[in-house]
DNA sequence: CCCCGAAATCGAACCGGTTCGATTCGCGGC
DNA sequence: GCCGCGAATCGAACCGGTTCGATTTCGGGG
């Protein structure tokens, strides 16, 4: 294979020259840049990756961290597939590579990221779904190596991208509220997850807004898996508690809720509205059709390595305080199980308060 | 950052000598081995794997390359899913990492294979679903790097790592028959797919096993996503084609055709069996759940790695015409849409053949 | 006591690029 | 005709490891 001594040598030049006129550099004459363009092109030239990377102290690789318990990697498959094709193409357009790192808990995640900026295998992370406190903070700022997380960590100053979890709990209260149904369940996630503290926030801002009461009792949290959603569900019926509809937090709960409803001889939508969350592939095929919120991971993927590429080559790094974010909006889909059309946007729900 | 020369200085030892200590090589006493690696411990010293894959030769990155039109990531999440997990464990244990590359068409493949040995970025290349012809099969051969495709293209002698998809197709066939069917009818991928093929002649072996006939009017081919399914079985049911089962080549293609059978007022499994492949998600928690075949991707995916890896390290490469292959087994996943217990393993259906 | 060979260590070259400081070249101004 | 300057080119150092051939050290045998 040639290298840039080979091309230097044919083109009757210095091997800097070379370097220059390859790199498109200016300070070098039209007459040689032209030369030696030739001679790499007589000699399928191309230039090994790594020794560039040496050089120049860039290797041009975007660590992508995605958590598995196995359970999430197949509830989130959707989720996680459009996020990656986001940031691939992102990546792409930029002419930098992924490397994929799966881990299965923050701790492995922490001693990957260790190994990772330790060994100067690439030039930034991306780490995908942090909890609230996530242990391996300490060690990111230390290294002082570009991040960009997708969620949202509490109480860092990393720059993340996210949905505007507040306003998808927002979002669901309301349009259930908008529906006209006065005691709306939350089959929330794990409380471990900071989007599960903004869509409890979201959602109680939004029956506040239509003057409904923010009852404790109807808001259960569950794993993000179809079995412990489902008994989540089957607990909250026996204890007889009346509710007209469940606002799931992801779909795959969404989908034990309503094994649950109808092990319970109710049927969806006519006894109890279901909306969920994720519009994965899922909701669309189900029967009944899952109402849902779409969160555009697509787009969150595309922005999170953007704004990596923006400390990367700004030559900021996460932990110089930089308090980037980015929220991609979410929007609704409407579906069979939520008995409803959309919200009227023009509607004013009146002005909620404490007295609602 | 300490460097190891910086290691080297402070143990008082030359920098080969070092690297020598560092790296468990013998020929090191074990007092100098004692005084190197406490001074890399001092310095907390942590080797620059680009220096490393630029002195070596080895970058111990493995291309991924994950095809993705839209519709076939969202209705494979959960295989790619299984395989990654796989993939991934398999390369940790090993020390190796995976890039990840998203295409969009075989070109692009082509295209990025190109970019990706040139430059030497990686020391193999992951291939997952080839047609049957890859267009980019002599582009391998040249590069003479190790390779190994996930899933079979045809007359090729790469190597590969694959479930046995004749037999997928034949176990698929002779559930249903078991059941009593005699009418099945086969809705199979796209024929540009290797295991499409396989499939069939393993359909059309398991009917010939049970003395049933091969129609060919019940062999429909549809694309991997539910609207071409649902199409393509709305249109068979309107042709007023007789048959009581289908059997489908992947659990979306199945949601499809159980939309269509739904829609044509007949219900499953009572008036018609259907049997899916891939086992994701979706299949689990479907009304009715939907019986499948597992292809255990996961262990595709692992193994895939291995091979890979034997190639890499035993210096071998995927064009010297190493024909190695890997079969992964597949087994039945019984749920209420096929309307039938497991095929007795006892049961001899028969002498089958013409006579059938 | 000297020589020889094995063990331990070292110095230098190398991997394939980039970059910086020095050098050469051509040209205009005085 | 000489000086100075900017443009073009060059040589060498550098990135941080590995490896190979040469050199030193040490112990044992003759």
């Amino acid at each position: 294979m040639a290298t840039i001594r080979d091309v230097a040598k044919r083109a009757g030049v210095s091997v800097s020259t070379a370097s220059l006129a390859l790199n498109g550099r200016p300070l070098v004459s039209e007459e040689t840049r032209r030369r030696v363009l030739q001679a790499a092109r007589e000699l399928d030239y191309h230039p090994n990756a790594v020794a560039k990377s040496l050089a120049d102290g860039r290797t041009r690789v975007l660590a992508l961290f995605i958590p598995v318990t196995l359970e999430h990697l197949f509830s989130s498959a959707g989720f996680f597939g459009g996020l990656l094709k986001g940031m691939h193409r992102a990546a792409l357009q930029r002419g930098y590579h992924l490397s994929l790192h799966v881990v299965e808990s923050e701790e492995e995640t922490a001693e990957r990221v260790r190994t990772i900026v330790r060994s100067k295998r690439s030039d930034g992370l991306i780490i995908t779904n942090p909890t609230v406190h996530p242990p391996y903070l300490g060690e990111l700022r230390r290294a002082a190596i570009p991040v960009v997380f997708v969620g949202r960590p509490e109480e860092s100053d990393f720059p993340y991208v996210d949905n505007d979890n507040v306003e998808v709990g927002r979002l669901g209260a309301r349009q259930l509220a908008a529906a006209g149904h006065k005691r709306i369940a939350f089959l929330n996630g794990p409380n471990r997850f900071t989007f599960s503290r903004d869509r409890l926030e979201g959602y109680r801002r939004g029956l506040l807004e239509y003057g409904l009461p923010f009852d404790e009792d109807l808001v259960w949290s569950s794993d993000l898996t179809e079995e412990h959603a489902y008994s989540t569900v089957v607990a909250a019926l026996a204890s007889g508690l009346a509710f007209s509809a469940i606002f799931c937090a992801s779909d795959i709960q969404a989908v034990g809720a309503l094994r649950a409803l109808r092990g319970h001889g109710l049927s969806v939508p006519e006894n109890v509205a279901v909306l969920a969350v994720n519009n994965t592939a899922l909701t669309r095929y189900y029967q009944p059709p899952i109402a849902t919120i779409d969160l555009h991971e697509e787009k969150l993927g595309y922005l999170s390595v953007e704004m990596l590429l923006r400390q990367i080559e700004g030559g900021v790094s996460a932990a110089a305080g930089a308090d980037w974010q980015a929220r991609v909006p979410s929007s609704l889909v409407i579906r069979e199980s939520c008995g409803c059309a959309p919200e009227d946007p023009e509607r004013n729900p009146g002005e909620g308060g404490e007295s609602g």
